[in-house]
This record gives C-alpha cells, sequence and structure tokens, in this order.
DNA sequence: CATGAATGAGTTTTCATTCAT
DNA sequence: AATGAATGAAAACTCATTCAT
C-alpha cells in the first residue's frame, strides 16, 4: 500500500475541514479551487476522494448528522428527568451556538438541493428523518408534541440569535419552556 | 400612458416575478440570463432596471419587507386581545406557509452576502431591525420576553415545516402558546 | 433587431470556418478554446451559437453533407452517359482532394461518436443515408452494384492518397473504372 | 519463472490488451486511467513499461503492423494464382473486418500524431511504407498499377462497410475485381 | 427604451505524469 | 515491480456585465 494515510480516514478529515466553509459561503458559492486553496490540497486531490462537489457535500451532511446525534446522546447521559434533559439539550446547543447555526445553513442548502434535484438521493432523504427522531428519542419527555415542539423553539432560536446577534440568552428559553411544562 | 409603463412600478412588477426565482434556486445559483428568460425581457432591460444581480437581490428583499410588515399589520387590525393577536398572526404565517419558507431561504442568502460583502449595504442591515421590532409592536404583547419567544417559535416553525414536511401543524403551537400564556 | 449580422447566417459562417481544424486535429483533441482562437472569437460566443462542443459538431457534419450533395450535383449536370458521369465525379473528387480527405476524416470522428454514444442523434443517422443514395442517384449508373463499387473505390482512393503521398493518380483509377465497366 | 513473467512478454501483453480500447475511444479521448483500469493495473504500472502514452501508442502501431504482415503472408501462402492470391486476401480482410475498421481508426490517429508532431517519430513512417509495399509483395500481381488498385478498393471496403452496415459483401467485390482482370 | 451579441474570467472536472512507499 | 496518492495545467462550459444597434 502506497502512501502513509488510510484513505477513509483522510477523506472525513477533508470532510471536517470544508465545514465552515460550506456553512459561511453556501454551497453554490464556494468554488472546489477555493475548497482546495483552503484546505491546503490540489483539486485533483479533492477529485481523487469525491466524485465531485455535491458528493463531497453530501458526504459532508451524513458526517456530521451522524456525529451530532452520537454527541447529543453522550451530553444527554446524566440527565434523568424532562426538565434536566431539556437543560441539557440547552446548554448542549448554547455551548456549540456557531456550529449549530452553521449546521442549520448547510441544511437549508442540502434540503435546496435535494428539492431541486429530480433525481435526490435517498439515503440522505433517511439522513434527515433519522436525525429528527434521533433527537426526540434522546429527549424521551413522554408528551411527543412537547417534544416537537422543544425542536421548533431550538430551531428557531439558532436562526433567531443569527438574525439578531446576541439576543435572547439560552435563559429565557429555559425559563420559557418551564413555564410549559410545569405551568406558570 | 397607452403602452409605456411607469418605471418604477414596472421595476417592482418584475422584483415580484423574481421572488419564486431566488428563493427555489439561490441567489447564487440563479443567473441573470435565466431571470431574464423566465420573466420574458432581455437581461439588457434587466440591466435597465437594476445595475447588477446584487442590487436587484437588495432591492427584493426591501421590496419584500416592507410589503410583509403591512400585510402583517393589515391581519391584525381586528384582533384585540393577547390570545387574539397571537392567532391572528399565526393564521397569518400559516396561510402564506410556503411564502414565509421561501423568504426564510431569500433571507439566508440575504445575511450570507452581508457577512461575506467587507462593505455591506447599511440600508439592509436597518431593514432587518425594523422588521423584527415592526412585528413585536404588531403583536404588542405585554411581556417583551414572551414577544421574542413567540417569534423564535414562528421562525423555528417554518423550518420545521421544511424539513419535516406536514407536521406540525399549526394547532399544536397555537395551543402550546397559550399554555405559555395563561398556565396550563 | 442589435448588431447587424444574421445569426444564422454567422453560425455558418463560424462552422465553414472550423471544417479545416476538425479534420486535422480530430474531434477529441480540438478544444473550443483554439476553436475560439483560431476563428477569432471568445469561447463565449462560440457557446452563444451552439449549445457545446458536440452540437458544434454535428451542425459541422450536417452542413458539409448538404452542400457536398449540392456541388457534386452542379459537376454532374452537364454529363450524360456513365462514362461521362464518372469522369465527372472522379474529376470532382481529384480537384477537392484535400478537401475530400479531411471530410472522411471528419466522417470517421463522426461515426466513432454515433457508435460511442448510447443515445446518437438520429437526424444525422439520416444524414449519412442521404448522402450515399444522394451519389448513387447523382452518377446514375444501371447497375447498382457498380455504383456501389465506384463509391468504395473512391472513399478507398482518398484515403489511399493520405497514407501514400501523392500516388496513385486519378487516371489509374479512371483507367480501372472503364475496364471493369466495358472489358479490357 | 514462476510467477515473474518476462518483461518484454508482458509489455505485448498489455499492448494487445489495448487495441480495441484505442480502436473504440480514439487516442486523445482514452485516459491512461481507462487504459489502467480496464487492464487492471495500476497507472503507475503502465508507466513502468511505456514511457507515456504516446510510446505505448506508438509501440501498439507497431507491433499490429509487424503481426499482421505475418499472419497476411500465413493466409496467402498456398495461393498461386493471381485470381486465388486476390480471393485468399478478401477472404483474410473479410475474416478480420471487424479488426480492420478497428485498425482504420488507429492508423487515422496515427497519422493525425505524426503530421501535428513537429518532431515525428522517423521509425513509424516507415512502418507504414513497409505495411503498404508488403501486401503488394505478398499479392504478386503482375500489374502494378492493378496491385494498387486492389489495396484501394480493400481500403475503401472496409469504411464503407463501416459507414454502411452490412452491405456490401466481399462477393460484390470479389467479381467486380475478377471482371476487371479477365474482362467481363 | 430594449435587444441580444460579445466578452473573458470563473466554474467544475479530467488527465498525463510523478513519486513515496 | 507495483501501487495509487498527489499534482496542476487544461478541458468544456457558465455567467455577470457591456454596448452597438
Amino acid at each position: 500500500m502506497p502512501k502513509i494515510i488510510d484513505h477513509d480516514e483522510y477523506r472525513e478529515e477533508l470532510l471536517h475541514q470544508c465545514f465552515d466553509l460550506f456553512a459561511e459561503e453556501g454551497y453554490a458559492s464556494l468554488s472546489m479551487r477555493r475548497i482546495a486553496d483552503e484546505l491546503d490540497v490540489s483539486t485533483g486531490t479533492l477529485y481523487h476522494y469525491f466524485s465531485g462537489k455535491e458528493d463531497l457535500f453530501n458526504q459532508l451532511v451524513e458526517l456530521i448528522t451522524c456525529r451530532d446525534l452520537f454527541d447529543a446522546k453522550e451530553a444527554l447521559k446524566g440527565a434523568k428527568t424532562p426538565d434536566e434533559r431539556i437543560d441539557a439539550l440547552l446548554r448542549f446547543v448554547e455551548e456549540r451556538e456557531t456550529y449549530f447555526l452553521n449546521q442549520s445553513f448547510i441544511w437549508m442548502d442540502y434540503y435546496r438541493h435535494q428539492v431541486a434535484d429530480r433525481d435526490p438521493d435517498p439515503r440522505l432523504g433517511e439522513t434527515l428523518e433519522q436525525y429528527r427522531s434521533g433527537i426526540a428519542r434522546i429527549l424521551d419527555v413522554r408528551d411527543p408534541e412537547l417534544a416537537e415542539f422543544i425542536l421548533t423553539v431550538i430551531n428557531g432560536w439558532v436562526l433567531q440569535r443569527y438574525f439578531n446577534r446576541g439576543k435572547p440568552p439560552v435563559e429565557t428559553l429555559s425559563r420559557m419552556l418551564r413555564r410549559l411544562i410545569h405551568g406558570r
């Protein structure tokens, strides 16, 4: 076997390094040349590891979905009561605020692609459903409507933070959700 | 004015026709040629009414922001109590679900532009703030934290609908928010 | 209407100027940039008139097929007897020796393409048949086998001239074919 | 020699396997990667046996020229009279119809290369002349003009078969050529 | 006002070739 | 000997923009 690196390992390494770029520039505005320059490889190398820009992007989405689920599971391990779990999740999101914002942008781009495509990658439709239901399971609140609602709130919060730099702090959210569960 | 329409009127007409295109394709993926073809004009005409692609897009954002605020105000005119206002707003959003989803995509593109630009158009930073505070004022709930939270929820809901076709219905949201305001 | 030139007229003009290039370099080795440089236009202009390299090439084949048939018809107008017609055709080919050699190369490339393509342009399959039968009709020798044979000979002669610079002169062919028709 | 095959033998083996590829795709359209994949070796191996794509192609042409001459000689061994020899040659070509068509394509590419090159490989100009005169000698018809003409016919026939799938059968040719030699 | 021809820098992608292993 | 990772120049094609008409 030539060279020292493991093919798949290096491929993942490249994917990780792409995350911020795709989030900040957007799929369509980010050129392969730009990616190559930023990752300090040649465009040829990019095409050695991925069959094209779309493949690269799809693999990125798959990777982060998988990783996020794993990380969230880890973060909520100690939390027992619904209150604790919600708090832990909010804390989890808050700690990675920038990351999740970026992730939201990537998902939006990704979805635009799936819709525009006449022949969307079926694997990735599932990826999303997996993600959503995975989070719901992790939360483990009894009321499924409530679980869904919490996701909605988190979703909105991340975007809100973006459009509206700084506010609202996570404490407000936490307080609101407690009010919801326990009454005022 | 037998055939020659008013310059500004025609400009707005063109902008309106661009909305879906920008939402579905995304700023970077949408070419001036495509716009021209779709609007049944020549590229030359586009450049006659707008100084470039960016100008066209910025004017589009400005236009819809302005119009949305006006429409929301109209829709909430009859509603007096906070409950009624929230309900009316949710109903307002629900009725234009697709529109608001598209709008979210346009905002994402718009924001990416503002961030990427070293020299962002100052008018449009304000546009956004105007929009946010405008909505809050229209809602007129006494608790500012609650108003903010409602915006967050609506924001999240639109995206949620997108990622998660069909569910959750607006009734769930309505119920949740009532619970919040009046206790369980 | 902008600019002075007629769109279709200019397109044909461009096609004519491409002929030698395709013949000499071959379809695959000839780049759009090279064509553009040689024709003193930009690549953009090329793509304004043709939807791509393949379209350009296909249109070229169609054009020359059509024109050759017309020219051959003209050249054989005065010839009445089979002998005269064969002689006129050979003379016709001989006068454009280089041209027909180039044409053969283009046809070979063209056919490689049609075979390689999973979805060959149906128009051009016909173009070829038209060409073949057109020539046979123009020749108007009574024996169809003989007409076919003459085509074969001309085909081979053109290539032979190429591989074997200079020889054999057209007189040899003429003599051989007369021998065929009239006996030794 | 348990596993290590002879270097030159393996080189020839590789060349043989390239023939169809070059014929069908054409020199310019066929990539080294594609060759490597098809021959189940790495590109590195290709470059171990050949100094580059051009060298590989040139060696291929040299090999088939040499082999064809040998095979033709074998095939005409028993034939004594001119009639028999012509018949045997036509039969020889007919049996390898596809092969000779492919060979024509390879020769076309080869020639284009030689012409395009400012510094053509001198060995291969000779190769061609050798081929031509070799065939003429093998045929051994007394009239050199006739020999040349037969080559012309065969040349044209191969192409004709290509452009004009199926017809004309070799019998027509055979009959025509007999008529030529013996009168009607 | 409106058109669409023209441009050339930019995009994604391919490819012959090199070279560390 | 053999591999396949890496490269960067060049390919086909796109696109915002300009401008003669």
